[in-house]
DNA sequence: ATAATATGGTGAT
DNA sequence: TCACCCTATTATC
C-alpha cells in the first residue's frame, strides 16, 4: 500500500473526516506513549503530507506518521470499538474514528522537528511546491544509477518500489544509467509522467500504470493482474514487447525491468 | 502450524 | 551488506 500516493490520499481522508475538530487522541498499545497527552483534546488545524510522511497539526504541535512497509489505517463511523490488535494511535472525532497500526514512525514533534524531517526530503511530485529542477540538480551530480536515485527520498520524495519500476518502464529508461548521464529533457519527461501516475494513484487509491491497449481485460475495472507493466512480473513476458521481464537488486530492493523496452 | 514475503527505513558493521 | 523494526497475507509443510 504505502507509497506517496497512499499518504496524500490519507491526508485528504483525514482532512475530510477530522479537520477543524477537537479530537480525542489516544495510544492504546503505546508508540505515541505519553505524547498522546500533548495533543489529546486539541483542535486538528492542519494536515500536511510530504513524500511518505504525514503530519497532523495541532497548533504548532505535530503528530508525525510514517507507515513504513506495514503501516495501515482504518477509519470507521461512530464511536471506536474496543481496539483489535495493536492500535498505535487512535483518533476519535465527532462522527468518525481512525486507527493506526504498524507504523514505522508515530511521534509527537514540534515545528522544528517537522522542518528537519522535510529538509531531508526532496521534491514531492504530489505537492504544489515541487521542483523538478531541484530534483534534477541532485540527480545530475551523482554517478549512482537512476534506478537507485528514484528510491532516494532526498532526491524525489514519495516514490517507492512500484512507481520506480513502472516509471522506468513507461519512459523506456535503462535502470542502471548513471544520474549524471540522464539528459535533462528525458528527466522532465520522467517527472511529468511520474506526476501523472502518482496523481492517478491518489484518485483511485491503487497503482495502475498500464494503458488500456496493454491489458487483457478490455473494459470495466482494471484487474489486479493487468494494472502494472513490470513490477512483480519477473520471468513473465513484457506487456509491450513480449520479451522476458528480468529482476535485479538495485538500492537493496528488487527492480523488475524489460531489457528490450529499457535498453542500455 | 510455520515460513516466506511485501509498495520502507535506520543504524551498526 | 546485514540485522532489525513493524504487520498482514500468502505459500508451503
Amino acid at each position: 500500500m504505502p507509497e506517496g500516493h497512499t499518504i496524500h490520499r490519507l491526508a485528504r481522508q483525514v482532512r475530510g473526516a477530522f479537520l477543524g475538530q477537537r479530537l480525542e487522541v489516544t495510544s492504546p498499545q503505546g508508540r505515541l506513549g505519553g505524547g498522546a497527552a500533548l495533543v489529546n483534546g486539541r483542535v486538528l488545524d492542519r494536515v500536511d503530507a510530504h513524500g511518505k510522511h504525514l503530519f497532523l497539526g495541532f497548533d504548532q504541535t505535530w503528530v508525525h506518521v510514517h507507515l513504513g512497509l506495514f503501516g495501515r489505517v482504518t477509519q470507521g463511523a461512530g464511536p471506536a470499538p474496543t481496539p483489535q490488535g495493536a492500535v498505535r494511535m487512535r483518533l476519535q472525532g465527532a462522527e468518525d474514528y481512525l486507527d493506526l497500526r504498524g507504523p514505522t514512525v508515530c511521534a509527537v514533534v514540534g515545528d522544528a522537528d517537522k522542518r528537519a524531517v522535510q529538509a531531508r526530503l526532496g521534491s514531492d511530485p504530489l505537492r504544489s511546491d515541487a521542483s523538478p529542477d531541484q530534483a534534477f540538480a541532485r540527480i545530475r551530480r551523482r554517478s549512482t544509477p537512476i534506478g537507485a536515485l528514484l528510491l532516494d527520498q532526498s532526491v524525489v520524495a514519495g516514490v517507492g518500489n512500484v512507481y520506480r519500476a513502472e516509471l522506468l518502464h513507461r519512459v523506456g529508461v535503462w535502470p542502471f544509467l548513471p544520474g549524471r548521464s540522464l539528459a535533462e529533457p528525458v528527466w522532465h519527461g520522467m517527472w511529468d509522467d511520474l506526476t501523472t501516475i502518482m496523481r492517478a494513484g491518489v484518485r483511485s487509491g491503487r497503482i495502475v500504470t498500464t494503458a488500456p491497449e496493454h491489458r487483457s481485460g478490455r473494459s470495466g475495472r482494471v484487474r489486479r493482474a493487468d494494472a502494472l507493466y513490470v513490477y512483480g512480473r519477473a520471468g513473465q513476458p513484457c506487456r509491450r514487447c513480449g520479451d522476458q521481464v528480468r529482476a535485479d537488486t538495485l538500492a537493496a530492493r528488487t527492480l523488475c525491468w524489460c531489457p528490450t523496452c529499457q535498453p542500455g
